[in-house]
DNA sequence: TATTGCACTTTTATAACTAAAAAGCCAATA
DNA sequence: TATTGGCTTTTTAGTTATAAAAGTGCAATA
């Protein structure tokens, strides 16, 4: 059984879905299926429902496919004590050098490679990511130039204040889309999140679930531009907020608090659900730091 | 003498801050200072600084630098003549077929090495830029997805709906600054905008200006978010723009309305700049679609 | 009839080498 | 004393062969 890096990425993807619920006990999860989901063929989605069955987290019968089992707690939390040893995303780990000042903010890519044992390839692929994701960019001549935003207490108030102007207005648009089905999902999402023991939870997912939540709202704008923008000072927040302790007790505020917008946009109180969202998010900025950064000093070295 | 990519994307932006008058006649251009600018070394420099001197768009004192001479007007167009017959650049190259529709939404990289000649390198070049500017994305397992945003006449009422959320918000931040210098030579290059006769301008030349305005405004809320966003739907907007026919009468309302922007933010008015920046950006969108949208109809065959 | 299992094709990653381009340095000069 | 000119060093681009990974089609099976 291979084990590719696209394959472990969807282990990963499917656990998570699994342990959100977003894939529901007793499911069926067929290759074809999550396939399509992913954009990618059936080869390294086999490879990964495979991993996935060794390890107790899908039960398979032959050839109609794998499903979710039961017991699927148990499995969960064995598979995470496994994980704990895991090897650190590349890309996370230049991230992380680069928030505690670890590496110099202009780098070629000769020096990242051998600084890291990289490919040529791998690190062409960490830095286009960067780039995507705003804290990096090529320069002009040789070299690449890491941006120090997202590397500052302040950039935590930055995107909140950033957000706070997007998405209440987002929720106004004219194309602004009341989908039954999508505020159905979501409220299962948080409501399930609420239900659940969230000690046993991976901070990944802790994270995942709040972005996706409001991700999906903008999305019912229907002006891609707004989702664009949410989503990319998303990916910076989880940078920084990667390196800390979550704030658990916080988390059920925070899904209650959705579920008041989900409810007033059921209602089909959409400026109401506008207003809402508006609080939601000074609430998160008013907050003291929700993060201890450890990493800030080490800047006044 | 040499002429690398590099130095030519020098050259050109070289000729364009001449043209637009950001750097003005009987200016002084080091080797260094050009360098320092677009963080680049003198190597490159020097070859676009004699490439320049050669066409007469510079005049050279030995050992003491390069200058703009008096009659620089007859030597830009000469060079605009030259031009003429020059070689599209890649990346819109590929911009433009994704827009009529000249190739499929998904593509390999070997297809696009196929298809226009290019090297592995050149291929990767182009789709982080397109992935950077976000209409193009890697896929999961192999090959590229190019997004339909942009494409359509919609998305640029969705782009000024998004600008319209957070321009005139940006300029209300707390951290606001009225930065005097800023504003006198944002003033300086709009008014030359006026004093010019638009007709010879280059047609990028021309739609830089306003994107650079509202960059620079935007710069003074002191929240990068903010920029980067607009940034990076002004790219967008340029990549349809591109294409099209300039409305240049419609530019001189656009810089006289630019000047009253200035004009409140000089009197330290940021409220009603703030207030004037939003009419402006709604005159724009209420506009009837400013672009002939030649290649809509395509898609629909 | 939907799904897997498996063989086969296509695409991309990796590595090593050569050419080209950019960066960096220092002496020469107005 | 700032700036250029020319030179050397460093870095990246281009190329090719080979391995690995992902995509694809079809028969087998509950």
């Amino acid at each position: 059984m291979r084990s590719s890096e696209l394959s472990s990425r969807i282990s990963q993807q499917l656990i998570q879905d699994i342990a959100s619920g977003a894939i529901a006990v007793g499911q069926h999860v067929g290759a074809q299926q999550v396939a399509d989901r992913y954009g990618v063929s059936r080869t390294p989605v086999r490879d990964a429902l495979n991993t996935l069955q060794a390890r107790g987290l899908l039960k398979r019968q032959a050839n109609r496919g794998y499903f979710v089992p039961d017991n699927i707690s148990d499995a969960l939390d064995q598979w995470h004590e496994d994980q704990d040893a895991r090897s650190v995303d590349p890309y996370q780990k230049l991230a992380d050098d680069w928030l505690v000042n670890r590496i110099p903010e202009e780098v070629t890519e000769q020096f990242l490679r051998q600084e890291y044992g990289w490919t040529k390839t791998k690190v062409n692929e960490i830095l286009v990511r960067a780039t995507r994701e705003g804290w990096a960019e090529r320069k002009e001549g040789y070299g690449w130039r890491l941006l120090p935003v997202a590397k500052t207490p302040e950039s935590f108030d930055q995107i909140y204040r950033f957000r706070l102007s997007i998405e209440p207005v987002a929720m106004m648009e004219p194309t602004f889309i009341l989908d039954r089905k999508v505020l159905k999902e979501q409220r299962r999402l948080q409501e399930h999140m609420l239900e659940t023991d969230l000690g046993s939870m991976l901070d990944e997912t802790l994270l995942a679930n709040g972005s996706i939540f409001h991700e999906e709202i903008i999305k019912l704008s229907g002006n891609p531009f707004f989702l664009m923008a949410l989503q990319r000072v998303n990916r910076m927040r989880r940078l920084m907020e990667y390196r800390a302790k979550i704030d658990r007790e916080r988390l059920v505020v925070q899904c209650t608090e959705h579920l008041e917008i989900l409810e007033l946009l059921e209602k089909g109180d959409v400026v109401d659900a506008s207003y809402k969202m508006r609080q939601h998010l000074s609430g998160a900025l008013k907050r003291k730091s929700p993060i201890a950064w450890s990493w800030a000093s080490d800047s006044e070295k």
